[in-house]
Parts: structure tokens; C-alpha cells; sequence
DNA sequence: CGTCGCCCCTTTTTT
DNA sequence: AGGGGCGACG
């Protein structure tokens, strides 16, 4: 693919050449454009790297070395002493980002990064300026950060208090409407009237009044309340908007595509005085939408700041040109796009491979002998990734994995902070950072089993309202009363006592100590020592691991501010190891060899997508797809099960939609491998490309197709067949089905039943024994 | 007070 | 299929 002719060069051209022309501008010492690190970058790059003064927006496509333009900008501002490391304000999305932003500048300008106390997410930022500003909202500077399970145990507590269903409206439920309030920088009172509804027929609002004022109480804030605080104080102390103001001169943010509207009003205060804001981000690339994410953000960001230079990264340096045609054509799908043409010089490479099985479990086990004969030809685990659109898809090649023997490296899988043994570990620390963590006082006052139970936790609680104040001190006021039995008293006088000399333990301990000895001390780990649920050591050894992560952390503020933020383990290396993860997890990661799997209707665009009403949630699907393809630099192998289980039932599934907006020309179908020679293979395929464009149902009738899944050890006679754009197979288009409503037929895997209605090719069949599925007509037989 | 068993929901995606 | 929540029992 070469580029187009009609490329606008011009901008950015014209961006360079204005950064050159312009004389250097304050204190720019070692002021150059011959700097060491300037080469290589292409002139775009070098464009993003030298425009320093005035608004810049940088469009970077899939691959484009973003992030090295990205790092390079910085490295210049500081190598030029344009600005001091603690001036320049550089937000990531995740932990990750952050972390690679930090490494890579490192080896620019040499170790000293660690000025840059302004590198982090959106979120870890907002907690540092909260925590110095804390008390102006109400809050102690050692507030608890929530994460999403407290959140909605906080949530369900407010519904309760207000006597509303609990079943009916959930903790989450209102949550979730919280947090979109959030996403948005609305306060309480600022959420419009007629969105009161949008919770508990219309008590939505005074929830989440209710719900904020719980968070006082308890010295806490969500993720949420991390930005919105930051917008309240700065819209109400100018002085303070006034001092971050100063100290940003420099402001940098990637993924901007992916930012909300809080995050949004927050970069734009902040960046307001002297507007030296780049803004890095992919329109074809926000897969955040569900979370407030606005791609409005970036399709304005001219607007926001008149006479921003406007530069385009559209050489791609990361796949070949089958990979990047797949995915445009895919993305081409989409309406709402800035739109960008991007390039390659690299040589032409393997289509894009597409493959048909019979259900997971076969999907799992070709995925898995397509990694060992990658590792025979002399490919590293390392450089192949199997990335699946929701995690549950994952247990799957988990479970082959470890039958083959394969190393694998789950990123993003079941967190080890939201384990059970690991959140009371956690509450253990929290109280005694901030005794009002009532969430954290409720989860372990009586864990490991310390004879206070229901009654005298109703009685602490009842207290605690009556005196609008925390359960820890609502202990000590029924302390001196008699409002509780004389045993759960005693009890109750030894925990507060022991709380008490841990807090002053922790003065002079080092966390990891205090960890240790609150888990010794309070019987904890003698709980699981003498239990005899199967998971007991298992937790024990996470208990470990968890006062092993203490010990790297000086004190046990910023302990649990790590983990609150970043929620995960320090990430082992990879080496010699699968990468298996979201879809999500993988975006700004790329890979050799990239195994897309679960391309199915309702997993991927998933059912919820597909439920909701407009197209913006399939468009977003569209680009999580984008996403996955252009994470493969050499070979991207995309695979979908006719039968798959989900909730334990057995559902026929219909290939994505997503596989028909693959450009034929690009695109190469497989048949099963292990089933053919490797020449038989690739001469069934090429053949089968041209024989296949059969009549639209052939692909399910074909009887190779078929046969193969019946008797998966013997060899189809012929590849399954997708045939481009257009033509396709289609499930989607209609067509007329051979049966008739009423008729009994037979199903391999869900047995006989009567069909029920028929929908173009797509029948309702109710089953004898599995009930009611949809499924296409090719798959099962008159009986 | 603790255990058993039934029923419900779950599966997006992350800070 | 699996886990959590809740009610019924010991």
C-alpha cells in the first residue's frame, strides 16, 4: 500500500515548518533541531515533537509511533529547559500507559524521571490534588478511595436506608447511574431535575444526595468524586485553579478519545492560562464510550482551542498491508469518524485468516496447536496473543493451555485485590489509616468470628445514626453504655483496644510489619489455617503475596493508594509466556502473531451492543474490533464456533457481522489445520476461495463443512467457506429456508424439536430437551 | 448462631 | 456452569 497522493501533508508540514522557523523561545538552552533524539522520527513526528507552544491535537492512527512522538515532545521540553520535570502535566488512561511513558523517558533523557510527579492517570492525579485540598469538600486528607464493589455495597446501604426494594433496585443499578452523573462532572445539585428518573422512579437524585453524604461520613471517596472534587474545588477557589494553573505549563494527554466529560472540564481548566495542551488520540479507537467516554472530545478540540495545530500520524510502522487493509475496511463501516488513510512500506505478508469451527472447545484446541507449530517454527510464546471480547471467553484457552503445557500470562483476568482474603486483609489496613471506613470496619469486625454478630452490629449501627457518626466511633459511645450484651461488649472493648494499639504501631513500623503482625494478631490467618474450605491455602499463599507487595511500598498511605488505583500486581514478565486478555487490555499493545477468537453475533459485537437501540454501541464494537486487528504486526487469525456455551447452555452462533465487512482481497479462509497437509491446506483454501462463491446458504450446507464437525478426526472434504464483502455466505442477508413451520428436524448437538417459526435462514426450533434456541437452518436435518 | 440448599443472576469492557 | 444471597432448618 503506498500513500495516497492526496494526503494532506500540508498541516503538518506547515506545523514543522512554523516549529522551525520559530526562534527558541525562553530559557532553551540546548535548543535544537539536530537533537539526538529527533532522529528517526518521520516528519510528522518530528512536527508533534516541535510544535511545544499553543494547543496541538495529534491525530495518530493504529501503530504510528504515537507514543514515541509522545515521549520524544517530553524528553524535548525538558532536554530544551523549556519546563522543569514537576511543571508538565502528562495524563494516561491506565496504569499501564503511565508506567511505559515513564520507561521510555527514562531512556530518553537518562534516569530522571522521577521529578515528573505529574505522570499518572486522570485518577491517580485527581487523588494527589484532592488529598492536598481534601478538607474543602468535606474530606480528611486520608480519605478512603472506594472501588467498585464498595461502591455498590455503599449504594445498596442508601437504598435500604430509604426503605426502598432492594431487589428491585439494586446497589449497582444505582451506581452505575452514579457514576454516569460523574462521568459528566455533576454534582448533586447540578444533575438536571427530569434525570431524577433515571433511578427508583425518580428518587434518583436524592439517592445520590444521600449516597455523597454516606461518603462524608465515611472520610471517602469513588472514582468518580476522584475528578469531580478536583472540578468543585477549582471552580470554587480560584487562587487554588490559579496555583495548578501556574505550575501546568505544559499539558499532555493520550488516548484522548477515551476522555469524559469530568476529564474533559478538568484539562480544560487547567489548561487554560497558558493553553500548552497536546492532545494525543485515535478516533477509530474509543472503545470507552460505555464508560462516559466522549469522541466528541476530540471531534472539538479545534473549537475549544482556536488556531491548534492539527497533526496527523498516518505512516504505520506496526503491520503489513493486509492486516491495515482488513482493518479499514472494517472500520470504513463506520459513520462517525474523523476519517485517515493510513500506509505501510512493509512488504505485503499473510492475509488476514478467518476460520470456522465446530464450538469453543474445538476453538481452543486449534488456537492451541497453531501456537505450537508458531513455537516450532521458532516463534516465542511471548509474541502471540489471544485477545477475546469479554473475560469469561477466557477460561476456555486457559484450560487448554495448561493441557498442552502452554506458559500463558492472563492480563486484566480475576483481580487479585478483589479477592475475598484480600479485601479483609485490605479493610484491616484501611481502618487503621482511617478509622471512619465503616465499610471497612463492617467487613471485619466480626472476621474471623469475634461473637458480634447481627445483634450487636444492628445495635453499632443504630448508634451511628442516631449520632451521625462512624461505627468505630459509635463503638466507643456503646462502650459506655449498656446497650449491648455483656459478652458482645467485652468482645466488642477488646477490638476497639486492639485497633487502637495497631494505630500506634503504625507510627514507627514499616507497613508490611504492621500488615503482618494485624493479620498474625487478629486471628486472621489462624481463621484460615483451621478452615477446611478447600481454597484455604491458596488464600494463605495470597496473603502472603499481599504482604510481600506491602513491603515495597515506604508507608501504608501510599500502599493503599496503590491499590486502590492500580488494583493489580506488579506485572511479571512475560517472557516465554501467552498473552491472553480483553480486547480492552490490549489496546496500545501489539504482537507478532494476534488470535482474535469468538467472532460470533451477540459475543462480538456483543449481545448488549446489539440490544441497544441506535448504532453508536455497534459502531464502538466495530472499533473494539479495529482495535484487535491492528494489534497484530504479522499474522492475524480470526476464528468463530457455530455452537457455543453460554450460562452452561448450549447456543448455536452465528458468525459476526463484523467478518463479512472484511475485505475479500485481504482475507484468506482456513480450513481446520492438523486435518490437511500444509499444502493440501493452503490449496483448499486458495481453491475453496474461488469455488466458494456458492449459493448464499452453501456455506452451511456445504457437506465438508459439516462432516468435519461430525467427525472432527476425519478430513473435510473442503474448506468452510466465507466469501467477502458482498457475496457472503450471509447469514445476514436473507434468504429462503427449506423448511417449513411445524416440521420436525434433528440438531446434532441439541437433539430433535419442531420449528416454531422461521426467519429468513434463521429458525426458532423448540427442542425436546434443550428448549427453545435459534439457529440456522443448514445445521440441523429433516427428522 | 451456623449450615444447607434453593434460586437468582451472571458476562462486557476499567479507573 | 458457578457463585452469591437469602431463607429454612438443626
Amino acid at each position: 500500500m503506498a500513500p495516497s497522493t492526496d494526503r494532506k501533508p500540508s498541516i503538518s508540514e506547515r506545523a514543522l515548518a512554523a516549529a522551525q522557523a520559530r526562534p527558541p523561545s525562553g530559557p532553551a538552552a540546548g535548543d535544537s533541531e539536530n537533537a539526538p533524539y529527533l532522529e528517526g522520527l518521520n516528519d510528522e513526528q518530528r512536527a508533534a515533537v516541535l510544535a511545544v507552544e499553543g494547543p496541538v491535537l495529534m491525530l495518530a492512527g493504529a501503530g504510528t509511533g504515537k507514543t514515541r512522538a509522545l515521549t520524544t515532545r517530553l524528553a524535548h521540553l525538558l532536554h530544551t529547559g523549556r519546563a522543569q520535570p514537576w511543571q508538565i502535566l502528562a495524563v494516561t488512561f491506565t496504569n499501564k500507559a503511565a508506567r511505559e511513558m515513564k520507561e521510555r523517558i527514562a531512556k530518553l533523557v537518562g534516569g530522571d524521571v522521577e521529578g515528573m510527579k505529574w505522570l499518572g492517570t486522570f485518577h491517580s492525579i485527581g487523588a494527589q490534588i484532592l488529598r492536598r485540598h481534601a478538607e474543602l469538600v468535606g474530606l480528611k486528607s486520608n480519605f478512603t478511595i472506594l472501588d467498585a464493589d464498595d461502591q455498590a455495597r455503599l449504594a445498596k446501604q442508601v437504598i435500604e436506608a430509604a426503605n426502598l426494594d432492594v431487589k428491585r433496585w439494586t446497589g449497582r443499578g444505582l451506581a452505575f447511574v452514579i457514576d454516569g452523573w460523574k462521568n459528566r462532572g455533576l454534582t448533586p445539585d447540578k444533575v438536571p431535575e427530569n434525570e431524577a428518573w433515571h433511578f427508583a422512579d425518580g428518587r434518583g437524585i436524592a439517592l445520590y444526595k444521600a449516597y455523597q453524604s454516606r461518603l462524608t461520613t465515611l472520610n471517602a471517596a469513588d472514582f468518580g468524586d476522584l475528578l469531580v472534587h478536583n472540578l468543585t474545588i477549582f471552580q470554587n477557589h480560584a487562587d487554588i485553579l490559579d496555583e495548578y494553573q501556574r505550575r501546568f505549563r505544559y499539558m499532555l494527554v493520550d488516548e484522548y478519545q477515551d476522555t469524559n466529560v469530568a476529564q474533559y472540564l478538568w484539562l480544560r481548566l487547567l489548561a487554560q492560562k497558558y493553553k500548552n495542551i497536546c492532545c494525543v488520540g485515535d478516533d477509530d479507537q474509543s472503545i470507552y464510550g460505555w464508560r462516559g467516554a466522549e469522541v466528541e472530545n476530540i471531534l472539538r478540540f479545534e473549537k475549544d482551542f482556536p488556531g491548534a495545530t492539527v497533526i496527523r500520524l498516518e505512516r504505520n510502522y506496526r503491520s503489513t498491508p493486509s492486516i491495515l487493509g482488513a482493518a479499514s475496511g472494517l472500520i470504513a463501516a463506520n459513520s462517525e469518524r474523523l476519517g485517515k488513510t493510513l500506509w505501510t512500506d512493509l512488504e505485503e505478508g499473510e492475509k488476514v485468516k478467518v476460520r470456522g469451527v465446530w464450538d469453543g472447545e474445538e476453538e481452543a484446541r486449534l488456537i492451541g496447536d497453531d501456537i505450537e507449530s508458531e513455537q516450532l517454527k521458532g516463534r516465542s510464546l511471548s509474541q502471540m496473543a489471544v485477545l477475546v471480547r469479554a473475560s469469561f471467553q477466557m477460561r476456555a484457552f486457559e484450560e487448554r493451555f495448561n493441557t498442552l503445557g502452554l506458559a500463558y500470562k492472563v492480563v486484566g483476568g480475576p483481580r487479585f485485590y478483589e479477592r475475598e482474603e484480600n479485601r479483609d486483609a485490605l479493610a484491616y489496613l484501611r481502618l487503621i489509616r482511617s478509622p471512619d471506613d465503616d465499610l471497612a470496619f463492617d467487613r471485619i469486625v466480626n472476621k474471623p468470628k469475634r461473637g458480634l454478630g447481627d445483634k450487636a452490629l444492628q445495635t453499632l449501627h443504630k448508634i451511628a445514626r442516631a449520632n451521625d457518626m462512624p461505627l468505630m466511633a459509635a463503638s466507643r459511645l456503646a462502650l459506655e453504655s449498656n446497650e449491648l450484651a455483656a459478652a458482645a461488649r467485652r468482645s466488642l472493648l477488646n477490638f476497639v483496644d486492639t485497633i487502637d494499639r495497631w494505630s500506634r504501631d503504625a507510627k514507627d513500623m514499616p507497613p508490611a510489619d504492621l500488615a503482618e503482625l494485624m493479620l498474625e494478631e487478629s486471628g486472621y490467618i489462624e481463621m484460615w489455617k483451621n478452615s477446611k474450605n478447600p481454597q484455604a491455602p491458596g488464600k494463605l499463599d495470597n496473603l502472603k503475596e499481599l504482604i510481600q507487595a506491602v513491603s515495597e511500598f515506604e508507608t501504608l498511605n501510599a500502599y493503599l493508594d496503590h491499590v486502590a488505583l492500580v488494583s493489580e500486581l506488579s506485572e511479571s514478565s512475560a517472557d516465554g509466556q501467552i498473552w491472553l486478555m480483553t480486547l480492552h487490555a490490549a489496546k496500545g499493545l501489539e504482537f507478532p502473531v494476534v488470535f482474535l477468537p469468538g467472532w460470533e453475533e451477540e459475543i462480538f459485537p456483543s449481545k448488549r451492543s446489539l440490544d441497544e437501540k441506535g448504532n453508536a454501541a455497534l459502531e464502538e464494537e466495530r472499533r473494539l474490533a479495529y482495535v484487535g486487528v491492528t494489534r497484530a504486526e504479522e499474522s492475524c487469525r480470526i476464528s468463530f464456533a457455530a455452537n457455543r456455551q453460554i450460562y452452561g447452555r448450549w447456543q448455536a452462533a452465528i458468525p459476526s457481522r463484523f467478518i463479512d465487512e472484511l475485505p475479500e482481497e485481504h482475507v484468506e479462509v482456513m480450513s481446520e489445520p492438523g486435518l490437511y497437509g500444509n499444502a493440501a491446506s493452503s490449496l483448499a483454501s486458495h481453491s475453496s476461495f474461488e469455488g466458494m462463491k456458492l449459493k448464499e446458504n452453501d456455506y452451511y450446507d456445504n457437506p465438508g463443512w459439516k462432516r468435519a464437525r461430525a467427525a472432527s478426526s476425519r478430513p473435510a472434504a473442503q474448506a468452510p467457506l466465507i466469501e467477502g464483502r458482498g457475496a457472503t455466505v450471509s447469514v445476514s442477508a436473507p434468504g429462503k429456508s427449506k423448511f417449513k413451520k411445524g416440521q420436525r428436524v434433528f440438531h446434532q448437538k441439541f437433539g430433535y424439536g419442531k420449528i416454531a417459526s422461521i426467519e429468513g435462514q434463521k429458525l426458532t426450533v423448540n427442542f425436546e430437551h434443550s428448549g427453545p434456541k435459534k439457529v440456522i437452518d443448514s445445521f440441523v436435518e429433516a427428522a
